[in-house]
DNA sequence: TGTACATCAGTGAACGCGCGTTCACTGATGTAC
DNA sequence: TGTACATCAGTGAACGCGCGTTCACTGATGTAC
């Protein structure tokens, strides 16, 4: 019966990347130690090197899980249909909060490292925070009423949707999952966006 | 002549802060170590303590002078003054730039630590910009045009201002002062801010 | 002005600690026959 | 099914390094008389 030792390495390569972003919470990446994690999960420091080249290979592991939640957030953002622009607006920050609740762990590493990571961490986040805009920008071309705006203006308004989408995020990971801020805070992403999108709406493009 | 002791003193104090404001933004606060902050100062490491009881005082004093930066962009914020929206506009976008180009490394320390410091500094700053959400309210109250509104979406309207020029001052900070990205960060920021007084002014509330 | 003493910023040796990484090993699991 | 061998995840000792902090010191600057 092959399979079962694989099986038994593959779980402690996820107890090792498991371990690693709990730890990570509680400081930051460029913090992490080997031998903390290899605590955490129960091994001997040198165990560590079956799973992983490095200790920087295992940063970039938990970069590529954490920005595979962001991309998943996003595809399920643009998925978010309705009828009115009201309906769309409450999917959006549903969907926000429950991807921000059940993922915590990778949007509080998205937040910290956006700014504090190390260059290539800094430049995957906001190539990822970049995309949504762009995507959002090509959405937002097809609605009605935005049939004269400049390109320029598309992407005005697309990046002060995704600030307000980030900083809502920010506020949902400071708050912590399930906190009772939580509706609060949802409620308030509401009402920002309906703002934007009264605001967006009287808009003609000077260019 | 006395003085001239005291003088040296607070030369090497100064001198200090600024290779570990410098070594900072090279990393992060909690990377900072204290043999390499003597390093760059040219003192052994040991003199450190003639001007900081331990390293995590430095630290806080690092945090204090960026607070003070903070706050000082704020007060001359809300001196901005304007005959209309598009000028108190215009004079906000210009005051955040410049000062954001002068004060460079602690506005990137504030960016930096606002998720990554240690928890009393991400108080600390989040405190900042709370402030700042409070303040703008109050200022928007007495502005025409928000007589019927709820305190709730008073704030609700500040807080996406803030959110918005957090958003602009992170990406003047990554732009780099002074760079070619800088004028298309400011356009893009007046326009936001445009789209938001004009969304604001056609917003009743709700409760 | 000159001398004797006090102050104290900066020195240099030393400490114990946690770090990432190397290496030869062990012993349970898996495979070939 | 039973045996002999191969694989390889995890072990444990060891390494050199940079860290924060301690301590007794030195010697230039400042003060008292």
């Amino acid at each position: 019966m092959t399979g079962s030792r694989v099986e038994q390495k593959e779980r402690t390569r996820r107890a090792i990347l498991d371990a690693a972003l709990t730890l990570s919470q509680e400081s930051a990446l460029v913090a992490l130690s080997l031998r903390q994690v290899a605590k955490e999960v129960g091994i001997v420091p040198t165990a560590f090197y079956r799973h992983f080249p490095s200790i920087d290979d295992l940063g970039l592991a938990l970069v590529e899980e954490s920005l595979d939640s962001l991309r998943s957030l996003l595809r399920e953002l643009r998925q978010t249909a309705g009828s009115d622009f009201a309906s769309i607006i409450d999917g959006s920050v549903d969907v926000l909060v429950h991807q921000v609740r059940t993922h915590h762990a990778h949007y509080l590493f998205i937040a910290r490292e956006r700014f504090a990571g190390p260059a290539p961490v800094r430049e995957a986040i906001n190539a990822g925070i970049g995309t949504a805009e762009r995507e959002l920008a090509i959405d937002l071309a097809h609605l009605p009423g935005t049939d004269q705006w400049s390109e320029k203006d598309l992407h005005v308004l697309s990046s002060l949707i995704v600030d307000s989408m980030v900083s809502t995020a920010e506020r949902l990971i400071t708050a912590g999952p399930g906190s009772p801020a939580e509706q609060r805070i949802a409620a308030a992403a509401r009402t920002q966006l309906r703002m934007m999108v009264i605001g967006a709406m009287q808009w003609r493009s000077s260019d």
